[in-house]
DNA sequence: GTCCATTTGTACGCTTATGTACCGACCTGA
DNA sequence: TCAGGTCGGTACATAAGCGTACAAATGGAC
């Protein structure tokens, strides 16, 4: 481990020195592969995850063995949400959906320090409401609005947190995502590609009008990040 | 006010004395008349609610200007989780779907009583974790589940909450709840009801077969009960 | 008892998405 | 260079839910 880590996390970032040192020590530096589970639901949850780089997806396993995916996770946040609020363990899964990296810590040591640390405790809290607020809008939007849209969401909210307009993503685990058919997927991203929006190819969606699939996306990508500018800046 | 006022929300139930009476001059006791709107998007929250009867929707306007929602509090909870969180405002609304009552505290006097109080903090997070997981089924419900399902599933949920089988509720409002037509409704309705599971008349429904309606709603519900149980018992 | 607003039942054509299936395109590694 | 797996495009019949509309039933106010 160097000395001092970089840090890219923009939770840990806004850290004055004195509450985030006494972290440092705690902190082991992961790869986050593609498609690597990093909490399964039910079991008990043995690190927290503060994102560096790449995407980590909030998903819900269901009886039928489809998922579908509840929130999203980038270097605004961390995956451990439970822990902090007091669980062992979720019904959610924590998924990698872009590879990156991200500082890991023992939930043990992660309970004692947020507890002895008020700001820290703050400073979380808020992004909690952020992403409780985040999946509210999930909720409403797989209610309420059609499947282009919602992809556009999904890719908008994606990109945000890849910092790149290239996604590695396959039709087959944008479904899983959406909760649709692989089928529905093609022609979802049929319609954004014929617009003009994106382009695609084996296993990669980019991005190419980034006004263009704002205006596609529903409402909800909009009102999801004026919620996290608002409670984390 | 009374000397000691009757405590029924499970939350306040399950503060021991010494951390219970030091919030009892905070309580203002108030009804919660129907469809009566607790707080509006985007303005400023001014009270958190115990709930000790009657249900709250957490419901999320569309800019279409339809709704849908997202969550449910009786009096398992409380109304007010951003200012727990560090927020000032949220999206959210939270409106009165069964009419009841509830313990009032100003959102300041609340935010201090919290931070002074570790064990409270702790029992409201955890409450807060059960919560958040409501949220994300029913993202996920959204997503996958049938009308008639989801129907079971929130009567179920309604149920709970109302500690009545007859519950106060037009099509309309079920519609609005679930985000889809009124009409729709109507049908979903009627498939519960030849199923012998239900029976309603002008603006009330009445569940007459629990286990029928639980067999009939999808995981939801059971995944949703099981996380309040294990978190707050 | 009568009136009237609210609530409920039902119908119609239409849109969105489903389930399944098949084939071609692409990519990697031997 | 070729083989084999993954990925993407398309098709077809079907189902779930939509938007709209209209009429019947209900029940509280007078």
């Amino acid at each position: 481990m160097p000395a001092t880590i970089s840090i890219s996390n923009r939770l840990l970032v806004a850290l004055a020195a004195e509450n985030l040192d006494p972290l440092r020590p705690h902190f082991q530096p992961v790869s986050l592969p593609h498609k690597q589970t990093l909490s399964k639901p039910g079991t008990s949850i043995e690190h927290v995850y503060f994102v560096q780089q790449g995407m980590v997806s909030l998903v819900q396993p269901l009886e039928n063995g489809t998922m579908i995916e509840v929130g999203m996770i980038g270097n605004e946040g961390f995956v451990g949400v439970p822990v902090l609020l007091g669980a062992e363990s979720s019904p959610l899964e924590a998924m990698v959906q872009i590879p990156g990296s991200a500082l890991r810590m023992q939930a043990s040591a992660f309970r004692e320090e947020v507890t002895r640390r008020s700001t820290l405790l703050a400073l979380l809290l808020r992004y909690v409401q952020a992403l409780h607020i985040q999946v509210s809008l999930s909720a409403a939007c797989n209610g309420r609005h059609t499947l282009p849209e919602r992809l556009a969401r999904w890719l908008l909210t994606a990109r945000d947190r890849a910092t790149s307009d290239e996604l590695p993503l396959s039709h087959e685990f944008l479904s899983m995502m959406l909760g649709v058919r692989r089928a529905g997927v093609t022609v979802a991203v049929g319609t954004l590609k014929t617009a003009g929006l994106i382009r695609n190819s084996h296993g990669r969606v980019t991005i190419i009008d980034r006004q263009g699939l704002e205006a596609a996306s529903c409402e909800c990508y909009r009102t999801v990040r004026n919620e996290y500018e608002r409670l984390l800046s």
